[in-house]
DNA sequence: TAATTCAAGTAAATTATCTTATTGACAAAA
DNA sequence: TTTTGTCAATAAGATAATTTACTTGAATTA
């Protein structure tokens, strides 16, 4: 899936009885999942098929564990409808996420609660250490839970195949330039393998289980590595035509500002990113935070800390307007390896944003929320990948070139 | 189909048989309008239908007089395939371009060559008046044309809603604030009506029969009445979820520069809008320039111009290469109501771009493109727009309130 | 309490659409 | 001339939806 040549033409491919099976499989899962249960007349209604077709698949879907029987809902009048919900233990998807020097791996169950979290030092992070690894793992999660593997979700720095910008800094891994990684892994391990940046999976783990549950169209600004943008459009990822759309950590923000290892002067993930944050910490003194050292600092009103805030709030907001002009989302959420207090803290000091498309007085929703943050939320995210995959209707495609 | 709130939940619709076979006719329409004329073998192969669902789609089709046949293609062994192609008098669309004090009007045929422009002069811009104007303007086209009309296109100028944004300028419509156009004008005319802004329906005309006619993704920067963006995401016009994406014009790009009548200082469309050029030539004394005159003060290198040109090539090449960051378009196409020529010259003075994820060396496209240019560029792409929606095949989705 | 009403579930026949043979037509290559 | 590869058209089979009629269950009403 990843990496498409943007430039081939894609071809939408037509429906058969088969795919409009698996295309309405997919709409009942996506509905239920939505609503947490439902009972077949309400799928009926909303899928806008018949209660015979709903129920023929609902049966289809309860023989293979990815729905399960939640009671009957005493409701009005009538015969109370027997709800629906996705089965948690149904199947289960595997998340990765892969840095220069550790690996984190999660285990979710179809209702997107994590089974396992585990994270590992790697030293070696050449494809063929990294899928070494990634077997061996796959092995532990096969043994250690029955359900069924729906894929393997692979978070990996971005981004691809740019020159001037790979091969830079610490977000990128040496031996991976010009390499179709989903399908390299997917050949690997024998399961469909999803690739995605980082801030993209985050912003699909919002939508599948968190802040953007029920918002079908926001960006997501995610302190991962650098500093990227994941967005969600019409409830899908939106990848640009090279997967490398969101790469906002180095867009000039300051003139002249501080130098960047990609070339540049003033990046914004020179300001707006853990990465600055920690340089500036090392500089006064107080080396290698993790994640509890930062929430500790912000409980304790570090100076540096807040000199950091106040910058990175300073950039970004102007950045957000940004986003919100040209991509129109319902929101923006802010999320990942900051500790929520100091997430709040950045969207509390934006204060005033700079006008845009979304000063809205009836706002439904404020411009700026905070999502899950944590050291596990792009691994979780990742885990979340191939379940969209699965779950999510779309409009399937075939590139022309192999028949033409 | 405009504006439809985001934040209610959208449900895709199941697909049954009936669905099924609009969604192919649509996929075949598309696909033999890409490749100008096709077999109905290799259209089959293609959208991975049989040759026999592929045969009775066709004739259906050439039923209703959107294909027709184009003689038999001799090509290597085997029978020579009967060439199908989309016949240009199977129907038509209408398009129309609103602005504060004038009307424009086109028609095309089903193959994207207009068959009528026409611009008028309107005093009165109240729904009222507009939608008197239309409908007369809609019998005038029934009566010129046999073909069956497909449906209207209308360019309004947005952005919509927007406090601060919103009736200000020479850039918006009195009258129309929290009004819902599309439903409004579709009653009153009883012909499906799609709105968009003037960059989006530029970009859907240039995918549909210009520069985009191969690229998938691709961002649009149009000089209309304002400077707007345009996006092309997977062969799809990129709304956001309240219509207003691409809203570039009012971006800060210089501190502390030229007031904008939005209250804010130094936004792009101060410096890169045929309104920017038109306020210095008048300063110049080379008042009420039109698109002819320009092309001529350009073919003069009149001094005036060539600073104009400078500014806004400055001004434009990090927007760029933003645009570029954010949503890793395949290109970016630069098109509007200005001559060839000098939008050719702004491309060539952009020169060496910013970095960004767009620096491949091996990039399929230039960066930069120029696209339609001409009075008739926006309302030629309204009238794109009915094509794209009956002739696109998409994910079709119905918002949940109604029945929950 | 019993009849009525509304909504949900079930199971058949029916319909629409795509797929799978099978056969014939046509033209280039052997 | 025969062989071969491709397109076209016809008929029968398969899939998945709809339609229609009936059953089940609970709340309302008389």
């Amino acid at each position: 899936m990843a990496f498409q040549p943007g430039s081939t033409h894609q071809v939408t491919l037509g429906k058969n009885p088969e795919r409009s099976r698996d295309h309405n499989r997919r709409v009942v899962l996506d509905v239920v999942r939505r609503h947490g249960s439902l009972g077949r007349m309400h799928i009926a209604r909303l899928t806008h098929l018949t209660a015979q077709a709903i129920a023929n698949i609902v049966d289809e879907l309860v023989g293979e564990n990815l729905l399960m029987e939640t009671g009957r809902l005493r409701s009005g009048r009538g015969q109370p409808p027997i709800q629906f919900a996705v089965n948690p233990d149904g199947a289960m998807t595997m998340g990765i996420e892969m840095a220069s020097d550790h690996m984190v791996s999660t285990v979710l169950d179809l209702s997107g609660q994590p089974r396992s979290k585990r994270i590992m030092p790697v030293r070696d992070t050449s494809p063929q250490q990294v899928i070494a690894h990634i077997r061996a793992e796959l092995e532990t999660v096969r043994a250690a839970f029955k359900s069924p593997l729906l894929g393997i979700g692979v978070v990996m720095p971005g981004p691809f195949e740019i020159e001037g910008m790979t091969s830079v800094g610490p977000t990128t891994l040496p031996g991976w330039a010009n390499i179709d990684a989903a399908n390299l892994l997917t050949e690997a391990c024998g399961e469909p393998v999803t690739v995605e940046n980082d801030a993209n999976a985050a912003a699909v783990g919002e939508r599948l289980f968190g802040a953007g549950h029920s918002i079908s169209s926001f960006g997501m600004i995610y302190f991962g590595a650098g500093l990227g943008l994941g967005m969600v459009h019409d409830g899908a990822p939106f990848r640009g035509a090279f997967g490398n759309a969101g790469e906002i950590g180095h867009v000039v923000v300051a003139p002249r500002g501080r130098a960047c290892p990609c070339g540049q002067h003033g990046c914004l993930e020179r300001y707006a990113s853990v990465h600055a944050l920690r340089e500036l910490l090392c500089d006064a003194a107080v080396p290698d935070c993790d994640f509890a050292d930062l929430a500790r600092l912000h409980a304790e009103r570090h100076p540096v800390l807040l000199e950091w805030l106040d910058e990175a709030a300073t950039y970004l907001a102007p950045m957000i307007a940004m986003i919100e002009n040209i991509l129109d989302p319902e929101t923006v959420i802010l999320g990942g390896m900051l500790p929520d207090a100091i997430i709040d803290e950045l969207i509390a000091r934006m204060g005033q944003l700079p006008i845009s498309v979304a000063s809205r007085s009836r706002r439904a929703l404020p411009r700026v929320l905070r999502g899950q943050t944590g050291q596990y939320t792009a691994a979780l995210g990742a885990a979340a990948l191939p379940l969209f995959e699965v779950v999510t209707p779309k409009l399937e495609t075939a590139a022309t070139r192999p028949v033409e």
